[in-house]
DNA sequence: TATATAATTTAGGCATGCCTAATTCAACGT
DNA sequence: ACGTTGAATTAGGCATGCCTAAATTATATA
């Protein structure tokens, strides 16, 4: 059996499922049919039929009428989904987007984005994070969103 | 007849096919479903469907059998994609995200992000065009990007 | 414990896009 | 003019995901 590593290529939707099985659960440790319909806004019937698909592929544990939960495979998935997600939505709130939007945007580019990309955007997010005070050009950067004149040359 | 603008909400797969046409028109002005297969890796049965849904819906000007070209509306559409795609390119490149890959990312989420995301990338590549000199935050980035370690605290 | 209610599943459809195979047609050369 | 040929279209399917309506079942209450 070979492991489904974080970069295999899962369909969208699957990976959506994966995430809010993965978030609806973390409380009790499963979750149900109409709490994952709710979280991503579609009908229970739509969520009963993807639930047997990802059971099929071993993401899940689905005991029909009672409860859903993760397999490790489907955990190391939603995982890596929701990391993805978090460092795209520090990324876009660092550049100005406002944060609701940065999310959803985020929700979209999680499952999308090659991995070089995550990458080099986990390398930036990081980088200001670690920087040692409010960096300089960032607050450059905020100025010219607000002003439209950069700041190094309003000579 | 309401112009659709820009931020119109079409299928991803709509906005590939009229830049495909944009682009692939841009010598003759016109372009044939054959071209169109090539560029976007189907089957011309798969175009032809399609050139008469984008027929349909006004955005293309279709004599069957013969050529394909772009109405003003689709043209809009196409030259608002390639826009964003071009800011995008520009932005993971900046970031040190490969060319190729870059343009792959950037085929795909040029036709997702929101219309504030794009405003603030946009922002972004242009404050660091309109930077005097390269940043040194830039450079910054990119030897943290090599070394791991940031150049302001590798006291 | 029996039943009402609420959750879930199944059945049957729809839209989007893609495919292959078979057919039709425009256009070129003779 | 006409046949050949390559381009394009149509027909019939498939996969993914979503929906509504109808049928089931688990569970909480009387």
């Amino acid at each position: 059996m070979i492991s489904k590593s974080c970069d295999m290529k899962l369909s969208r939707r699957t990976e959506d499922y994966l995430e809010a099985i993965y978030h609806l659960s973390e409380s009790r440790g499963y979750t149900r049919v109409k709490e994952i319909a709710e979280h991503l806004g579609v009908k229970p019937a739509s969520v009963s039929e993807m639930l047997s698909k990802l059971s099929n592929k071993g993401f899940i544990v689905y005991e029909k009428r009672l409860f859903v939960s993760l397999t490790a495979e489907g955990r190391k998935v939603a995982e890596c989904v929701r990391e993805r997600r978090e460092t795209l939505v520090k990324f876009f709130v660092m550049l100005g987007v406002p944060r609701k939007i940065a999310e959803e945007d985020a929700c979209i580019m999680e499952h999308v984005l090659h991995k070089e990309t995550m990458t080099q955007l986990r390398k930036f997010v990081k980088f200001v994070e670690d920087s040692p005070a409010d960096p300089m050009w960032l607050s450059h950067f905020r100025e010219y969103c607000e002003s439209g004149v950069h700041p190094c040359i309003k000579s």
